[in-house]
DNA sequence: TTGTAGGCGTTATCAT
DNA sequence: ATGATAACGCCTACAA
């Protein structure tokens, strides 16, 4: 049950090999209806499927793209990589999923791996010191768009970004639009860098509001339970807060769960902000109010971004801002 | 900027080509320590990354699995791929992914797709109507594990599954311990043949309990839309119900919104209990009772089958069944 | 309008 | 212990 070639085909239909080729890649403009017809009608009835691989070591493109992120099954990515993926499919490629865990040798690995893959392109979410691994890329000369957070020394290179300190500007004037001056941060890992352009616009809006105080910065995981844990510590150790800003809403959600349990009433005694809009901040009760990144537009921008390097279009900007938008719920 | 290549190791090395294929592919039995060592220094200094794409034309082997699932932002599947790649990683596989939308021509389309890339195997969670796809791998040789769902004419395939049957019992008798009795259950799109399964599950129990009523059957989306509309209907059109048996935890979730909004308690006025154990079931307050899916290791169980099977290693059971497990949290 | 021939980078089969 | 050579399946000049 050998599979069946351009060879075959040609066989069959009693022209060469480059006259199916032709057809095959549709540049069949001075093929004969006739000969096109039954190359059609052999490739139908046979189910040929052409060979990709070998394809890709002439033309050195393999037709996939890939997308490194930290972890899939966090929400935030798995929405992101849905709109990457839609919009690879639809320009015709596909896309090799590699989950780094923020781990600078799997995401070494990874590069590698799909460099040996004759990769057409990377999204890259960079995990933590990932200066070096985008240095393999650029030495093996494959195209990548940064995602999400920056990478030292590749300011310049393409990328989709959102606009963090603003993010959090935006949610610290609507807590304090609500009365709120003891407003505790809540940061992610800050080797990540984004965590510390969020504490830094933490800490411009809170001074110029005059109520900055730094032992309200708390540092936690980007998880269910860092929330939780990191909640637990700011009940115990802070005299008096009156809102809390997560830097993003699993934590956030974390968070009003453990405030629940100790007897916290969100948003009566506690205003509660996230920050991401995933769609589970639509699914807890009361919603959660957040700070929305379009995510699935940020997605939908990178792929087509990739795949606009990829294929040599004109790019009218190689480096994308999104900006973001509160979404009021009932927890502040 | 040329890619570097084996040739160009090989003459900067002295050796042939031969040799320091051997090498880069561990079949160095018989090479001396002298020649290994030159080769890897150049191929360090050199920063040498052979070309995948060469050998899968040689060796047939692409090195990849694909994974066809429905849609990548359903947390149930990005946890079930996160499972998959992490097993594929190690063992040396990579993954490719693929959304179907459960629908047959896009899912075609994939196939078709991966098929020409040289896939090694295929894990395969079925939209609708399968079975012509189903029959282009078998045709083409390529292996596939099925998952979740049942294809028919492919019974006796390699398959990962889930006693959904079971599972739809093991709610309903906790539920029925808790005194109810008008117990509705959502099922899932009854074109997915699992909900038929289901749906036949919650016959057969309730049945024997004595308390079978048709009209307590509703169908809706996998979604949180689907699972606010149909609360809405099941409100305005059942007479009486004291449980809401949902067979998917986002349904759940939207169920138990709806509720709240028109004034019902959960859990002193109606019982919900969903089905999966998503992660976000335990995010929530009070957390959502729900029949549990292993999905993690029903992830890695069909990740290892898939690659076992590319091995040609020997298989215990080639069709796996994960039984239920319910998880009692605060909603029934 | 169609065919011939060489090459893409690697592996496999024989030799030596 | 190492090399020469022919595949793998397709694409692409260049020929005819």
């Amino acid at each position: 049950m050998n599979k069946i070639t351009m060879k075959d085909i040609a066989e069959k239909v009693g022209v060469s090999k480059t006259t199916v080729s032709m057809v095959v890649n549709k540049k069949d403009s001075n093929i004969s209806e006739e000969t096109k017809n039954k190359i059609y009608s052999v490739i139908k009835e046979t189910g040929y499927i052409p060979n990709n691989v070998a394809r890709g070591l002439n033309t050195k493109k393999s037709g996939s793209i890939g997308m490194i992120i930290p972890d899939i099954s966090n929400p935030f990515f798995s929405e992101l990589s849905r709109a990457i993926e839609d919009v690879a499919n639809k320009l015709g490629y596909n896309v090799i999923l590699c989950n780094s865990d923020n781990n600078p040798d799997k995401e070494k690995k990874y590069v590698e791996l799909l460099i040996s893959k004759l990769i057409d392109g990377i999204i890259l979410i960079p995990g933590q010191e990932s200066e070096s691994n985008a240095n393999i890329l650029k030495l093996n000369g494959i195209p990548f768009v940064v995602m999400d957070r920056y990478i030292k020394g590749f300011e310049d290179y393409p990328g989709v970004y959102f606009d963090n300190k603003q993010g959090i500007k935006c949610g610290i004037e609507y807590l304090y639009s609500k009365g709120k001056r003891n407003i505790v941060f809540v940061s992610g890992p800050k080797k990540i860098n984004v965590n510390q352009e969020r504490i830094d616009g933490y800490k411009e809006i809170m001074t110029k509001y005059g109520i900055y105080n730094k032992s309200l910065i708390f540092e936690s995981t980007f998880s269910l339970e860092g929330g939780i844990e990191v909640t637990n510590q700011i009940i115990d150790q802070c005299g008096c807060f009156d809102a809390i800003f997560y830097s993003n809403d699993i934590m956030a959600i974390g968070g009003i769960k453990t405030l629940k349990r100790r007897e916290y009433r969100v948003p009566e005694d506690i205003l509660i902000m996230g920050f991401d809009g995933i769609t589970l901040s639509k699914m807890i009760e009361p919603e959660l109010t957040t700070i929305q990144q379009p995510i699935y537009s940020m997605g939908q921008q990178a792929s087509k971004l990739i795949i606009d390097i990829i294929t040599e279009q004109p790019i009218k900007n190689k480096k994308v801002y999104f900006t973001p938008n509160i979404i009021v719920g009932g927890t502040a």
